[in-house]
DNA sequence: CTGTTAGCGCGTTCAC
DNA sequence: GTGAACGCGCTAACAG
């Protein structure tokens, strides 16, 4: 139905090839028969066939996202930084979300293969087995919050450990001894990492790491609204509690206010990743904050150097710093 | 790089036609060939060049969606339907978010012409003038939260105006007569649908609906949080306030607990949209239930079926319907 | 500067 | 059943 540039090229009585040059933009053409063709194309309603185009150049502009299912908010924000960079540089984004089982990854991955330059995959959990076994050689790859890098091109992570260290570091100097976590799934790749940053937190200041202190969740609001009846239980009882993200502070929240328990005064309360409504809690939340769009930049805007051989493709790794920030769920003063 | 048809065909000393039949399931291929031929592309790890299908096949399998910037839960959500759908069906999904600036949009349009079968475009905004000057006739075009259908195959909205006529008349029926609202930006389609839906709500009940009690927002908690202040100021007081969204009701909620009103004591409270968060507010926001994923869903089925031939293209319409959901914002007991 | 021509990788008649 | 050959729309040498 639109029309060909062929079709240009025979109104316009040129050949395709001139067509085909000024539409490009680049080459010699003369000045004349360039703005002749540029008529007859606008004309036309001329728009080029994409496919027609990566197809002879090998190259479709198109990287490629897979993304957990999980994560509502970044899902947005990570997705957002990369298709603004793509944009940018005229690149297109093909998304997908896996449910988070490996074998669904699998399936996507491989749809997407032929026709994406590369591809950005989110994979928190922590067996990454799967790509060398359904990537194919040559096809950079950027892995993001993954614990390992092997046949990628490049990992990108958040400090989580750092991360959490500082918030739990910030608890402490509150005066707080008894700091309990709700912890992440334990296969969870950020989710271990936190964990691991509020150990050696509690060990640096040699306060005891009792493990009755951390407690499971899944990083939903739902398993922070339940997690709060346990915390409650404790004893000795904390006086603080330190979420792994901030939809389970937000749930914990809940379920404390729910049976009374004044935050901060009663137990001060932290989360991570600094999602938008943290700020609105009430208290406000105390959090890591976390760049999510930033990852989503960094992982094209690599992603766009390895395809242009500007970056090596084997597996470099760079993580992303967190900034705490105080609110007044930590027992802060409010600003 | 990667194997082509020719290669699997000369190894496996068949012809392409013949690896293109069994690879394509269809046609009558002698056993013992199309499993040597499987073998073979196996062997081979042949995987189809997509963009070679695309153009021989003069389709792409790949829809376009085109959404405003306004981040949230629901960008997440609305992909997700669409991409969900879109995987089953063996079909691709290339986002972009436009900045809701008309040129932008256009901009983005334009580029992902040629790329896909059909667009799915979010455009909450009131004018809708690009659509018959930058999309081709012959592409099916989907238009979400829009107000009209002009050049669009089909569009797809929420039951606002009744949603929202519901929520009024819920807070009057806990003896509410002084309810202000906290709009939209004018110039959105939603909002204003739900302002009108709050302003029949009160005529019906004939109650009195001043002006001075519709304080203009723009759907950011940002927003809802300032409001808060010029509601208190409103003389006489209002009893109840309808937030046109539940970005807006968080931030107003966050703004009256800073002043010490309490909800629903002092003021009742609702929002619209029930985003996962209004859930696990302190109190538990009452709020229309928007079927954000199903919305996506039926963008694509309705694509599909246009795409398909079994659907017209030629601009019907489909409203979802919105669900009152009670919380403890309002007034209602917790359940 | 511009036109001719050969692919890009695959689907698809149309003969055999 | 199977193969040869053409075409999808465009880019990229290679000639002029």
């Amino acid at each position: 139905m639109p029309a060909t540039i062929r079709e240009v090229a025979r109104k316009a009585d040129v050949s395709v090839a001139t067509v085909s040059r000024v539409l490009n933009g680049s080459d010699s053409v003369r000045p004349a028969t360039r703005e002749h063709v540029l008529e007859t194309a606008q004309a036309l309603q001329y728009i080029p066939n994409e496919t027609a185009r990566s197809l002879s150049q090998k190259q479709t502009r198109t990287v490629g996202v897979l993304l957990p299912d999980m994560h509502g908010q970044f899902f947005a924000q990570v997705i957002q930084g990369i298709e603004e960079q793509a944009q940018a540089q005229n690149y297109h984004v093909l998304v997908s979300s896996s449910h988070s089982e490996e074998e669904e990854a699998r399936t996507m991955i491989r749809a997407m293969l032929g026709r994406v330059d590369g591809l950005v995959i989110m994979w928190p959990k922590s067996r990454v087995p799967f790509l060398s076994e359904t990537i194919p050689k040559g096809l950079p790859t950027i892995l993001l919050n993954a614990p390992a890098v092997e046949g990628a091109s490049f990992a990108l992570n958040f400090d989580n450990r750092r991360g959490a260290r500082n918030v739990v570091r910030h608890l402490i100097e509150h005066g707080h001894r008894r700091i309990a976590m709700l912890a992440g799934a334990s296969e969870n790749h950020d989710a271990r990492e936190r964990l691991a940053g509020y150990r050696s937190a509690l060990e640096e200041a040699d306060l005891a790491a009792d493990d009755d202190y951390v407690i499971g969740g899944d990083f939903t609001r739902e398993s922070g609204y339940e997690a709060a009846r346990r915390v409650l239980a404790l004893s000795p009882s904390p006086t603080a509690l330190f979420a792994a993200n901030d939809s389970m502070a937000i749930g914990a929240l809940r379920g404390l206010q729910e049976e009374d328990v004044r935050v901060p005064d009663d137990l001060a309360l932290a989360g991570f990743d600094d999602i938008p409504t943290a700020r609105f809690m009430m208290p406000g939340l105390t959090t890591a904050h976390v760049p999510m769009r930033r990852l989503g930049e960094r992982a094209f805007e690599h992603l766009l150097a390895v395809l242009s051989g500007e970056a090596p493709d084997d597996g470099g790794a760079e993580t992303l710093a967190t900034e705490l920030i105080r609110r007044t769920s930590c027992g802060c003063p409010p600003s």
